[in-house]
DNA sequence: TTGAAAGCGCTAACAG
DNA sequence: CTGTTAGCGCTTTCAA
């Protein structure tokens, strides 16, 4: 069906061994004969195949993405960087977009296939006990993304960092009621960004006050979505009448300071003079509704990935790694700051057709 | 390295023939053989080498998607709908998004190479002349998604009829001054929805204004933008004091309309009361926007695509189909309407962590 | 029902 | 510098 090497070969008259190297740029080949070969290989149109190569060469050049589809818009931003660095190193990207656990364990079976990938990057999941030990076994390239494990890289956000950042800032437009939403106690990213706001507290030399911490219980996505910021704020509202009521929050993530938002005007007060709002994630609907977070940056961190897996895969002895993101704080209209950065009304980031 | 089916052969003590038939349950296998392989098999946990299965049964059981990248929301559903349906099918998915028109090119020469995949999906740009013979003669399956090619299978939307329903319904609602703002003239969505918005003002005997519609140049995303429905909107708003304003605006993108809405509302109008806006696409900021929209089944086009394009691969003489997407009309704040869909205001889709 | 053997198209080691 | 040869791990005839 195809034009094989050794069509080129006849047709050159030549052996495949040269047809191959001239196909590889080995070095011991002659100008004339390359330039007569690889002439062929132009009149002819000649494709190597894939999977020939991989298969005499023991390389799959290929990686794969094990990434939870469900988290909308951390998961867009990391894959642009995911792809675009594999684009720029020449590596094919496979996509396993998992939407529920039971997916995990099959995708990860699949990359486990010997020979199908040269590595594989698990994203903002715990990664399954039981299959470290394949991995090792294998010898398999992994790199994490938003998780952990001590006998993998990996690639992370300092989320105490970050939420301490968030409510130093608070702090510094001069709150000092400050009370904080959070996502189930049982994840990561809420004890850590508890730990911040605690810190931050601490650093200033007020208290945590218990009556200020406002966690959703283990529910879908552990409590980080609209429904929950919007029925935690609920309850934040409902105890405003008491002594001390908080004048700003620190929401745990965007999408929870969304559903804050809708719950705050439902009740008819104004961001920020009556309730000023600091999130975390930087996730694109958070630009459009003007919402001041700390941005994790989600396509370097992507990006990253993918090199480190390319590293691995030249050595795959190195020792585990570890990288951690400082997230940044982006100042918009929810937090009422004066340092607003400015942005021009029509700063889209682009539209579909 | 790993186990062959050398080694599984060996310890069962039959031949290679008989434990690949073993693996792939071909029927001539005895019950007692079959099971003395197979347990061979788990005791040595055996992976299959994907890239040797690959070049000896001639196929790749696996299909590339490429697709834009910049257009941030329309590309995120597709995918999701493309990575589902690769995953109920069983086949891998290598993701090639393009940031630019050279990687089309690359990608579509990276996926003509033979064996590499059984069938490409090309989504959202023109199909490159220079490239249908290529894929003609090799006799690769190519399925279009979002874009048209007499020879190859697609799946579009039906921009005509989704734009007179959005104009209809703006009639529906009283108005009788409808104007539009649309993209660059040259795109293929521009000029249909144009049409759609031109025959649903015939169907009710108005004729089209052309001091009505506003038109982006050929810029940048192709006017497709937030920016351009800003300033095409100033532009309405400049024209505002004439004898007959617009009470209402199509407008061709919900990008554009983000955009516009800005202008709006810096002019000090109001929406829908001075002006109400229907636009078209629905991602997901229109959602939040509380903009009405004509609604766009990407999660079903991209899962189609693959339906298709695995239905291609089976057989490859089939002659090209299309299938035409009719879009949804999805109320919501935007035009006016009393009809409006009642939404809980929290209704996130889901969080990043 | 089964084993042996011939590829699939390529890379890489080995002579020359 | 170049041709030959031996795999890579699997599927698939073809005999037995």
């Amino acid at each position: 069906m195809g034009v094989t090497i050794y069509d080129l070969a006849r047709e050159a008259g030549v052996g495949i061994g040269t047809v191959s190297r001239c196909l590889n740029n080995h070095p011991s080949v002659s100008p004339e004969t390359r330039a007569k070969v690889l002439s062929v290989v132009k009149r002819l149109s000649y494709q190597p195949h894939a999977y020939a190569q991989r298969l005499a060469s023991r390389q799959a050049n290929t990686i794969s993405a094990i990434i939870p589809f469900f988290t909308n818009h951390f998961f867009v931003e990391v894959l642009r960087g995911v792809q675009g660095k594999s684009q720029e190193l020449e590596v094919d990207l496979i996509l396993y977009g998992v939407h529920n656990a039971d997916q995990v364990e099959y995708y990860l079976k699949r990359s486990l296939s010997r020979g199908h990938v040269d590595g594989v990057m698990f994203f903002s999941m715990k990664f399954p006990d039981s299959y470290v030990e394949k991995f090792q076994q294998i010898g398999l390239p992994v790199v994490l993304v938003d998780t952990h494990h001590p006998l993998f890289d990996s690639i992370t956000v300092r989320n105490v960092d970050g939420a301490k950042s968030a409510v130093d800032h608070l702090y510094d437009l001069g709150h000092r009621q400050i009370a904080m939403i959070n996502g189930y106690s049982g994840t990561r990213p809420a004890k850590e960004r508890f730990e911040g706001y605690r810190r931050s507290l601490e650093s200033h030399g007020i208290a945590v006050n218990p009556e200020f911490l406002f966690y959703s219980g283990k529910e879908k996505l552990d409590g980080f979505s609209r429904e929950s910021g919007y029925n935690l704020m609920k309850r934040v509202l409902e105890k405003r009448n008491d002594s001390s009521s908080p004048s700003a929050l620190f929401v745990a993530s965007d999408i929870q300071s969304l559903g804050a938002v809708d719950a705050i005007r439902e009740a008819g007060l104004r961001i920020p003079e009556d309730l000023a709002l600091v999130s975390f994630d930087d996730i694109e609907l958070a630009r459009h509704a003007g919402l001041t977070t700390m941005r994790q940056p989600m396509y370097e961190m992507g990006s990253l990935a993918v090199s480190w897996l390319k590293a691995r895969m030249k050595d795959p002895d190195l020792s585990p790694r570890e990288e951690t993101f400082l997230p940044e704080l982006i100042i918009r209209r929810s937090c009422g700051s004066t340092a607003r950065v400015t942005q021009s009304p029509a700063s889209g980031r682009g539209a579909m057709v």
